[in-house]
DNA sequence: AGTCGCCTGACAGTAACTATCACCTGACAG
DNA sequence: CTGTCAGGTGATAGTTACTGTCAGGCGACT
């Protein structure tokens, strides 16, 4: 299922669609000749678009690959303050949302633009940046639901060794030939942090 | 004391002295005329340096303001297999070599540098890059250490997480203005690995 | 003191990104 | 259905980060 309709009006739906043809062809572009050989206006003109319209969606060569279209799906899920009694039930349902909004629309396409992430490292570091960011906006988040002030420093610490152990686990699900499923790295990471790491001594 | 000599011949010391003092006219110009609007070209007539060098030192405009005369101490640190006997003692005595080489130094010119990470996201991209390569490292240190294999799961998890926590921590100690001592933010980051988190509800 | 070799600086070239502006096309009122 | 309006599009020109190359100079070693 890669062609889930969006919602909006013509001009919405053109745009996206616009996005998405950018996207795949930039994803075969890069796959084929590496990251540095290929070029906006080569993209532009493989995908009918203009240079500066691809500039204007997305901002960065490196966000060509990066852009996700379901990122506002749990954007909007963490932004509505982290449902759930318990709290590591309510981060579990907020990394479902995460991940299942990335995997519900395509795995291959994610797998694709996995590995190009990994193997580029001014796309990966424009990557990393954006985990941050989502550690930045996962504490609020908590913070809010916990009654903690804003910055809450348990809790940024919180919040940034979750992102950073998930991008960890998204490093390994690469590494590993995407041969662990995805979900089960993920529920690994909550558990670590539920029950604690693994780190005994096999020597 | 920001005048730590360097070890090897007349070369090395002339180029390590060389990269200082570019370091600190790009750290005073991007403090006054802000990141875009300083040239590479500007640098270099202010510094006295060719812009060949500064490409040659640096490699890029962000890791003027990212170098740090003190990076391949705790690396060596880190490389060192981690000695002491229980696993949290060694990963405390890794982070205080990362951090008190970097604050023995000069502490100031460390919270200028913070302070252009913050501000500048791509400075910003380029140094949460550096982070998530700290953490394979010291992923790969730990699993040595542990007898895993290398990449095992748990420990890439664990690693991740501490350099991810760190990196809050220290967006933290930015945004505090720079009164909580890093040290003690650094001891809480360990703390909460050791002791678990503190996520109880205040509300 | 002499030679070797790496490092520096100059020069030319590429391409990512920005600013601007005329034009067109979807949105919406009547 | 039609006219007007606003926001989006594409073309163009310009800036600057970054790369490759090469001749000359200075530290390293004999």
């Amino acid at each position: 299922m890669t062609d889930t309709e969006p919602a909006g009006g013509l001009r919405e739906r053109k745009r996206v669609a616009s996005m998405r043809r950018i996207q795949g062809v930039t994803l075969a572009l890069f796959e084929e000749h590496g990251f540095a050989a290929v070029t906006i206006e080569r993209i532009a003109r493989e995908a009918e678009a203009s240079p500066s319209s691809i500039y204007r969606y997305f901002g960065t060569k490196e966000q060509i690959v990066l852009w996700d279209d379901y990122d506002p799906v749990w954007v909007a899920s963490v932004a509505n303050e982290l449902p759930g009694n318990v709290l590591f039930d309510a981060v579990r349902h907020a990394v479902d949302a995460l991940v299942s909004g990335a995997l519900r629309s395509d795995e291959t396409l994610l797998r694709r633009r996995v590995t190009l992430i990994m193997e580029e490292p001014s796309i990966e570091a424009a990557s990393t940046l954006g985990s941050y960011r989502a550690a930045e906006a996962f504490g609020t988040a908590i913070s809010a639901r916990l009654g903690r002030e804003h910055g809450d420093l348990s809790i940024q610490l919180f919040s940034h060794a979750i992102l950073g152990a998930i991008t960890g686990g998204i490093h390994h699900w690469y590494e590993s030939g995407f041969t662990t499923p995805l979900t089960t790295i993920l529920e690994q990471v909550l558990a670590s942090f539920e029950h604690g790491f693994d780190l005994t001594d096999r020597r």
